[in-house]
DNA sequence: CTAAAAGTGGTGGGAAGTGGGGAATTCATA
DNA sequence: TATGAATTCCCCACTTCCCACCACTTTTAG
C-alpha cells in the first residue's frame, strides 16, 4: 500500500525518481496516465491491467464513451523504471499536469500521484480547510 | 496492450512508421480501415479476424448498421510492415482521415488509431474538457 | 562517525524515426 | 509483345533521441 508524500525533481531529461519506499511494490513496469485535478496517476502494471481490460471491453458505439476511452488509454504510457528507479515522463503528460522541476509524489493506496509542487500546496491548503466537511461525508459513507 | 500517443510523419511515399513499442504485438501483418471520428483504425491480423467475423454476423436489416459494416469492411486493406516497421497508407484512406505529413498514432488497447495531428489536438482539447465527467464514468466502472 | 542508501546529474553507444536511391512489379499504351 | 510510367518494396544512410551506465552529493541508519 502506498502512503505518504515525497518531494522530487524532474531533471532536464524528464526523468523522475519514484520514492524508494514504493519501488518494491511498484515493480519494474508501471503505467502513467492523466489523472484527475491536473495530476498524473501512476499504477503498477498489475493494477493497470485490470483498469485497461475494463476500458477495452466498453462499447465503442457511443461517442462520449469513445472520447473517454481515448483520453484514458491514449494518455497512458507504460514505462520501465531505470536502474535508479526513475520513470521518463513524456512531454504531453508533463504539459497536462503542468510539471516543472519541483514535483511531489503522493502515495494513495494502490496508485501514486505526481503533482506540480505549487499546485499540490494550493490544493492541500484548500483540502485541509474542508476536512471538516469531508469527515461528514465519510461519516455518511460509513467509513468512520 | 497498445497505449500511448506518438507523433510520426507520413513520408512522400505514403509510408508511416508504427511506434517501435507496438511492433512486437502488431506482428508483420495488419489491417487498416476507416475508423470512427475521421481517423483510421489499425488492427493486428489476429484481432481483425475476430472483428470481421462479428461484423459479418451482424443483422443487415437496419440501414445504419449496413452502412457501418460496409464502411469497415469495404475500406479495409491488409498490409505488411516493411523491414523498418512501416505501413503503406492507400490514397483513399489518407484522404478519408485527412492525413498530411504530420500524424499521430494512438494506442487503444487492441487497436491503433491514425490521426491528422491537428484534428487530434482539436479532439483532445474537447475531450479533456469533459474530464470532470470522467470521474463519474470511472465510478460506474468500479475502478475507484 | 562511518557506511550504506537515496536523490540528482552527466555521458556515450545504440536504437528508432526519417528520407532517398534503385530494383522489381504492375498496368496502360503503342 | 514491347515500351514506358507509376507504384511498391528492399536496402542503405543520416540524424535525433532514448537508455544503460557511471559519478557525485546528500541523507539516513547503525
Amino acid at each position: 500500500m502506498f502512503i505518504g508524500e515525497y518531494n522530487h525533481t524532474i531533471d532536464p531529461k524528464k526523468r523522475l525518481a519514484m520514492p524508494s519506499k514504493f519501488r518494491g511494490e511498484l515493480g519494474s513496469k508501471v503505467v502513467v496516465t492523466r489523472g484527475l485535478d491536473d495530476c498524473l496517476f501512476v499504477y503498477p502494471m498489475k493494477v493497470w491491467e485490470g483498469i485497461a481490460a475494463k476500458l477495452g471491453s466498453m462499447p465503442v458505439g457511443e461517442s462520449g464513451t469513445r472520447g473517454f476511452i481515448r483520453m484514458m488509454l491514449a494518455g497512458a504510457v507504460d514505462v520501465d523504471l531505470d536502474s535508479q528507479g526513475r520513470v521518463l515522463v513524456p512531454d504531453y503528460l508533463k504539459e497536462y499536469a503542468g510539471l516543472k522541476k519541483e514535483t511531489v509524489v503522493v502515495g494513495l493506496y494502490d496508485r501514486l500521484e505526481i503533482w506540480n509542487e505549487s499546485r499540490w500546496k494550493k490544493y492541500k491548503g484548500l483540502a485541509e480547510k474542508q476536512t471538516g466537511k469531508i469527515a461528514e461525508q465519510l461519516g455518511k459513507l460509513g467509513v468512520y
